[in-house]
DNA sequence: CTGAAAGCGCTTACAG
DNA sequence: CTGAAAGCGCTTACAG
């Protein structure tokens, strides 16, 4: 019932019946060429050439029980990360024969659930997903139909899956340290961690745990949590904090996007970064570099991760076994966004100086504009 | 050969013994139920549960031809109007039952063709293109196995196909238009036209038609075509522009990551937007709206086009005729990066007045920053 | 409305 | 090294 509107195709029946020969040897031919005779080789070479021929993927899927598609699965296609990891992988499996069926989740375990079964279902012969956090059933359920995976963009996976990304924790953890070392002991928090997220929420533990390790207490008004990483956010998040705290002289924020938000209130209202107030992302998205001053940041290797999840994969789809973890430098790039702390600030927000109505009539529209 | 490493899951064939009918009535209770009596469609579905049976894609694939893979190929999701196009697309073929094989090209025709033929072999029930311009081979490979296409962020094909988008000439016809409004009679334009990107191609001609219409002929030497979008190509076209032309009141990009590496670098170098010069982007990405003045632009509204695709293209696919071309609106956002232009300007580099040693520096500074 | 049977286009033990 | 044949798991005319 097959046979499509435009001319029927040539099937591996025509090559074989052109270059004389059986549609098994045909086969062989191509699939195996080492293992038939060079002559007959070249006639069925041959033969594909004049007839055009291409193998039909669904037919070869089913007899071989392999589809030569992977399923790859990312929270979202909005931040810069994903969309130039997500380029990365399909440029890589491309190059290996592998195509890849893309879906995102949107932070949201129980679609994540959704569409590994339809992958499933689909035929994929292995499947890339991100973090080490998933609903219940994914894991069983990948398990159970054998078919290979990999996650990205953490180092370690508490479930058993090979894992390729770096350490967040321990990323943020040095961050937090160069901060501490330009004398910065007023800190806040902006962290995309109101969705599951454990790259987030690593990140803020690792923030928290150098801070402690110095005796730095983070009171719980001068972090704040945030669902998406957007600008907006950003901007929003750097208002709350700023309120609720004025004397502070470092925001570490779990996302570029977070932190050129916090950049741009700042400019805003009137604060000087990084005289007044030093400002740390993570990701080093194009826009880091960009933005005045030029934001200090984590450099996330999002193609190599994506390149090398690939390799692994296809490795893991041939048999081999793979190594568990697989972990990149996250490196920190200094930027102008961070300076060491000055002895006495004197911000529009610092307490030894009362905020001017004009101040408050422009941090209200500040806000204003983010609602 | 198939069965995979764990255990093996169900067939039609289990289901059907266990509601004790045929496979071919097993088929047909859960492909057109309303052609089975109830009763035994009951039994079946009650069977499928008990099993937890879920049909082999490709085993119906190969029998009905159908494979319910929609392939997409964007230029790249390094930009983000394609990143959230694609998230929409996805997220649309999803509810309609199909999945999503991406690919990008990076703005080269060739790669486009070969990922074109690689979906085609893999089966794909539809595609859906970026514009309307192709190496020669694609449409032809593509109408010859018959497979349905729509081609997005373009609302006319020359080639017959189904387009979806915005009128991307009449866009900045409109933007060029708002300027001259304003009282711009000097304008410099930077074009991501170095590759093959007609959507840029129409852009670019949209301005010049419309500032032709008025009289203004745009030297040579005050457009900057550059290959990428990227903020550091907008950062290097502005410079080169504003050294060749150190009058011009107005630049307009095709692209908004071109307009904020010109707003960054008008800032580098002390020229004040919008007092000094407009500036107007194209795409509204999440950016435009952040930057410092915000960004005047275009919106393209990229979900919508990606989920009307979608929409068509499921549609073609079902046998329907669709129609060839969807305009959707493409508003101009005016923000704060134009204003109306001054008698007098007095940049930096107006040839009323020398540049200073300290201006040069800080160029020749902002220029090295770019390479 | 239901069943037996052929067929989709490949791959791959099984014999030679 | 090669061929005849079975099989992958579905769908769908074809008869009843």
């Amino acid at each position: 019932m097959a046979s499509r509107a435009g001319s029927i195709r040539p099937r591996l029946v025509d090559v074989a019946r052109l270059a004389g020969v059986s549609l098994a040897t045909a086969s062989r031919a191509l699939n195996q060429p080492e293992i038939v005779r060079p002559a007959i080789r070249e006639r069925v070479q041959e033969a594909v050439m004049t007839l055009a021929y291409s193998p039909d993927r669904m037919a070869k899927a089913l007899s071989s029980g392999k589809s030569r598609i992977i399923g790859a699965i990312v929270p979202t296609l909005g931040n810069a990360v994903f969309a130039h990891g997500v380029e990365a992988l399909q440029e890589r499996l491309g190059e290996r024969g592998y195509t890849l069926l893309l879906s995102n989740s949107q932070y949201d375990p129980e679609r994540e659930l959704r569409q590994v079964g339809a992958f499933l279902e689909q035929g994929v012969d292995g499947m890339v997903l991100v973090g080490d956090l998933f609903a219940p059933e994914v894991l069983p359920l990948i398990k159970r139909r054998g078919v290979p995976l990999v996650t990205t963009y953490v180092c370690a996976s508490r479930h058993g899956i090979p894992a390729i990304g770096i350490d967040n924790s321990r990323a943020t953890r040095e961050t937090t340290e160069y901060l501490l070392g330009l004398g910065h002991r007023r800190f806040a928090i902006v962290a995309n961690t109101a969705l599951p997220n454990d790259r987030s929420q690593a990140r803020l533990e690792g923030m928290l745990s150098a801070l402690s390790d110095h005796g730095i207490h983070v009171a719980p008004n001068s972090i704040v949590e945030v669902t998406l990483p957007t600008i907006a956010n950003g901007r929003r998040a750097f208002v709350t904090l700023l309120s609720a705290n004025p004397r502070l002289t470092a925001i570490l924020c779990t996302t570029d996007a977070l932190a050129v938000g916090a950049l741009a209130e700042a400019r805003n209202l009137g604060i000087r970064v990084p005289t007044d107030l030093s400002v740390v992302g993570f990701d080093d998205v194009e826009i880091a570099a960009e933005v005045d001053p030029p934001l200090t940041t984590v450099n996330v290797p999002a193609a190599e991760i994506s390149r090398l999840a690939a390799d692994r994969l296809v490795s893991a789809i041939a048999g081999n076994s793979v190594p568990m973890m697989t972990q990149l430098a996250a490196r920190l790039i200094i930027r102008g966004s961070t300076d060491r702390v000055r002895r006495r600030r004197s911000t529009p927000l610092d307490g030894s100086k009362p905020v001017s109505r004009s101040r408050i009539g422009e941090m209200s529209k500040g806000i204003r504009r983010m609602l």
